[in-house]
RNA sequence: GCGGAUGUGGCGGAAUUGGCAGACGCGCUAGACUUAGGAUCUAGUACUUCGGUGUGGGGGUUCGACUCCCUUCAUCCGCACCA
């Protein structure tokens, strides 16, 4: 035996992969089409996380089995580069981003490449190459062209030290995570895309992928319908009304008050009524100074003012009720207004407390003195609907009010359109001209890719907007319909832009007519497994299915889904259980552990961890036991013996071993593969043995997990070929099945012994025995036998009294 | 506040989906080899008063529950108070 130096093998069989060019994907080629699929990453300064590689080495895993069992597998990789924090460095550095990504890529690159991955290193994307983000603006162009992105006034988060436009990320406690300063909400006009428009189609076709449930899930409630109706409240002493968008029509009779945003235009409108105008505008203001999400934690306690002097009918009991502002409840969902029913709603019912509003019970059920009752139960209070269920009520309380023309059954969703504008110098330009006399004019295709300009500072300007924006030489252009004096758009587009289509750009990624031709396209979509973070299940998942929808219906694309099957990996965490951070200092490095124990240990280890989908903290013991293992796999060759097929004693095993592997591989269950493949290792060991047979099937089996020792043993054992060139094993059913079986025997559910007996054994052969065992005989002394229960081949239990 | 998860030895985790709880690995203990061991090998390792008891707690269904139902507690993650 060989001494297992794994540098050495490491970078010998890398070598021989890049040489033989092996891992390549042809498109056309006559075999089944495989495409896995791992979310691309954002090349940072610190190189790769050791949280990079557990979903790496999963579709590895996946890939090298899949081309064993002879697909066409494409595996590709490339860089989601445009971003904050390569803008950020290069606001303190001065150093240009598009050299700094250049840098961060190919240390990246080097680091995945160190860890033996089969990616098709031929078809590398980086979303920040103009002849990538060409086709990004293109399809921006298509989206303006079909009416789906068009300009509203957004709030952004300003911070009034730096004066730059902060992402949410960005906010910390309400202010600035860099300089602490103050933010406020600036208010903007800014590019929208309308996702919305395609929210029923994002929720229905859900049905007709294949996602782990809880993603499905959290789609489910991020795009959050919900049906109930629209209902008009009159102003008081006015021709006008109020819309409300409630879910509970039925509790009409229970709304004792009206809350709207403290952004509804009512209030800008009847100002001259309200009496207390100033004690609004000065709630107004405090509100605007928070962020959703602060309303959101700042809500323990509710606030809020009276509008005075002016009042709303409800229009079912015609009684005038007073109006509110408050900022739990706001613009962007619904109308901005809703009817409070203080009973059947614990938000409410805390601000009515509070405010001491009246609280009119109108479902029966629960225990309204102490809170909210928002159950099922029977109207009451409510002469038009009395004593119907709630159901019965929504229904019918929608129809009066439809009837009388008062509202309307309305379907409401959570989700909002995507603002799609950045104040930010690292993205891409919007290929918009804004012209004084036309208006929004695209740029015609054959101006594409507009590239970004080189800038002198990558710091905003001081009222916040992009970099771009001083530069004159770059905006200032003529219009393309009028040719009058017209200026580009300098905002660019979020890091989300460049990753919601980049899994078509890897069918043909060199191509410069198309985004990708149609021929790629076809033979290669739909991605059949997309594996990613938990943290990208609402957004990114969101955004590239909505792209890929209106691809679809614009004729790019041929399959309205992008992905066909859709997993999530778990975070490792650090030793100490926590979120790996510079600061909490418990962040590992995969370039040290390579350097350490050699990059199958670290792959083997990471998928060894625990269950893929939760998350796990590391332990370097854990890697150590792992590298173990593999030294042990590598000293079996000193047993090996002929023999072209598995021996007796073991034929079982071995059957078992390539079905286990195989299912734990394909349902994620890498750890208890790899524990098959220890125990199996053990048996070898304990035999003092191994042939020929058994260690080829093994050596297959360990391949996508720890490839390159295993192609190294593969070779120094003889065998033809290339390791990655065989074919997979396949197991017979009827192999798998041991002769004797051990059958538990249990007393009252208490497992008392084992009874050992042939596989054929009859139940009445099974009953002799265990009725004829002396521990069961003992057992059973002076007891009353109730009943007995025989499941084949599985247990045995005797009830006795 | 809303939404999603998770609770099993000293630790990471297994359990054919209602049928032997603790596979596999780590750690620990003892022994072997060794000049040496933080290398390697072998054996042991849930608790126990040796009757039993054990999958966060309490109740239930069942011949049988980590697994199903009710209830309760704790922890983690996400968020746009979603009416």
């Amino acid at each position: 035996m060989k001494e297992y130096n794994f540098k050495e093998i490491e970078k010998k069989w890398q070598k021989v992969w890049e040489d033989t060019n092996c891992f390549h994907a042809v498109t056309g080629e006559d075999k089944p089409k495989y495409y896995a699929l791992v979310e691309f990453p954002y090349p940072s300064g610190q190189g790769l996380h050791v949280g990079h590689p557990r979903p790496y080495t999963a579709l590895d895993i996946i890939s090298r089995k899949r081309r064993m069992q002879g697909y066409n597998v494409l595996f590709p990789m490339g860089f989601d580069a445009f971003g904050l924090p390569t803008e950020n460095y290069a606001i303190k550095t001065g150093i240009h981003p598009a050299i700094v990504t250049k840098n961060n890529i190919n240390h990246f690159k080097e680091q995945l490449k160190s860890l033996g991955y089969s990616f098709d290193w031929q078809r590398e994307i980086d979303t920040t190459d103009p002849s990538y983000y060409k086709w990004t603006q293109w399809i921006f162009l298509k989206l303006f062209e079909k009416g789906l992105a068009y300009k509203e006034e957004i709030p952004i988060n300003f911070c009034t030290s730096c004066k730059v436009g902060l992402a949410n990320e960005e906010v910390v406690n309400g202010v600035c995570e860099r300089c602490g300063g103050e933010v406020v909400r600036k208010v903007k006009k800014q590019w929208m895309l309308k996702i919305t428009k395609y929210a029923q189609k994002l929720l229905d076709d859900l049905e007709d992928v294949d996602y782990i449930q809880r993603v499905k899930t959290s789609q489910q409630n991020w795009i959050g319908r919900s049906e109930g109706a629209e209902i008009n409240f009159p102003i008081d002493k006015t021709d006008e009304h109020l819309v409300v968008y409630t879910t509970r029509p039925d509790t009409i009779y229970g709304a004792t008050y009206m809350v709207i945003s403290p952004e509804h235009p009512v209030i800008e409108k009847y100002k001259d009524k309200i009496e207390n105008i100033d004690e609004v505008r000065k709630y107004q203001e405090e509100a605007s100074k928070k962020s959703d999400f602060e309303r959101t934690e700042l809500a323990k306690e509710k606030t809020g003012v009276r509008l005075k002097g002016l009042d709303i009918i409800n229009p079912i009991t015609n009684d005038k009720l007073p109006i509110f502002i408050s900022d739990y409840v706001i613009m962007g969902y619904g109308t901005g207004a809703i009817m409070a029913v203080p009973a059947h709603d614990q938000r409410d019912y805390d601000f009515a407390k509070k405010f001491d509003l009246p609280i009119i019970q109108v479902v029966s059920g629960g225990d309204i003195s102490t809170e909210a009752y928002s159950g099922v139960g029977k109207l009451m209070n409510s002469p038009l609907i009395d004593g119907l269920s709630v159901d019965d009520a929504k229904k019918k309380m929608t129809d009066i009010v439809e009837e009388k023309g008062i509202g309307k059954r309305k379907v409401n969703f959570k989700l909002r359109d995507w603002v799609f504008s950045r104040q930010r110098y690292w993205g891409e330009p919007i290929p918009i001209i804004h012209c004084p006399k036309c208006g929004y004019v695209p740029l015609s295709e054959d101006e594409l890719p507009l590239t970004l300009p080189e800038v002198d500072n990558y710091k905003p300007s001081d009222d916040g907007e992009s970099p771009l924006s001083n530069m004159p030489e770059w905006y200032n252009v003529k219009c393309p319909k009028c040719g009058m004096d017209a200026k580009r758009e300098t905002d660019t587009m979020p890091q989300w832009a460049g990753s919601s289509w980049y899994f078509l750009r890897y069918t043909d990624p060199h191509n410069d007519k198309e985004l990708a031709s149609k021929e790629a396209l076809d033979y290669w979509m739909n991605v059949d497994w997309y594996n990613g973070g938990m943290e990208h299940t609402t957004l990114h998942l969101l955004y590239s299915r909505f792209w890929h929808k209106f691809l679809y219906d614009i004729g790019i694309v041929n399959t309205s889904e992008p992905y066909k099957k859709r997993t999530s990996h778990g975070m490792i965490l650090g030793e100490n259980g926590e979120k790996m951070s510079k600061s909490r200092g418990n962040v590992v490095n995969p370039e040290d552990v390579i350097d350490t124990y050699g990059a199958d240990t670290l792959r083997m280890y990471e998928m060894f961890i625990g269950d893929f989908e939760k998350v796990a903290p590391w332990s370097e013991s854990g890697v150590k036991g792992c590298k173990r293992f593999i030294e042990r796999v590598s000293k079996m060759e000193d047993m090996l013996t002929d023999g072209d097929e598995y021996r007796k004693e073991t034929m079982a095993d071995m059957h078992r071993l390539i079905k286990k592997v195989s299912d734990d591989m394909e349902n994620m269950k890498f750890n208890t593969a790899i524990a098959a493949l220890m125990k199996m290792t053990n048996t070898f060991n304990n035999i003092g043995s191994v042939n020929k047979a058994e260690y080829k099937t093994f050596l297959i089996l360990l391949n996508p997990i720890a490839p390159h020792i295993t192609e190294e043993l593969w070779e120094r054992a003889g065998f033809e070929g290339y390791l990655h060139d065989t074919s997979w094993p396949k197991y017979d059913k009827d192999k798998t099945e041991y002769t004797m079986i051990e059958i538990p025997i249990q007393i009252n559910g208490k497992l008392k012994t084992k009874i050992s007996v042939s596989k054929e054994a009859s139940e009445d052969e099974v009953k002799e025995i265990v009725r004829n065992d002396e521990i069961v005989q003992n057992a059973l002394d002076g007891k009353n036998v109730v009943k007995e229960i025989y499941v084949n081949g599985r247990i045995y239990n005797i009830v006795v009294k």
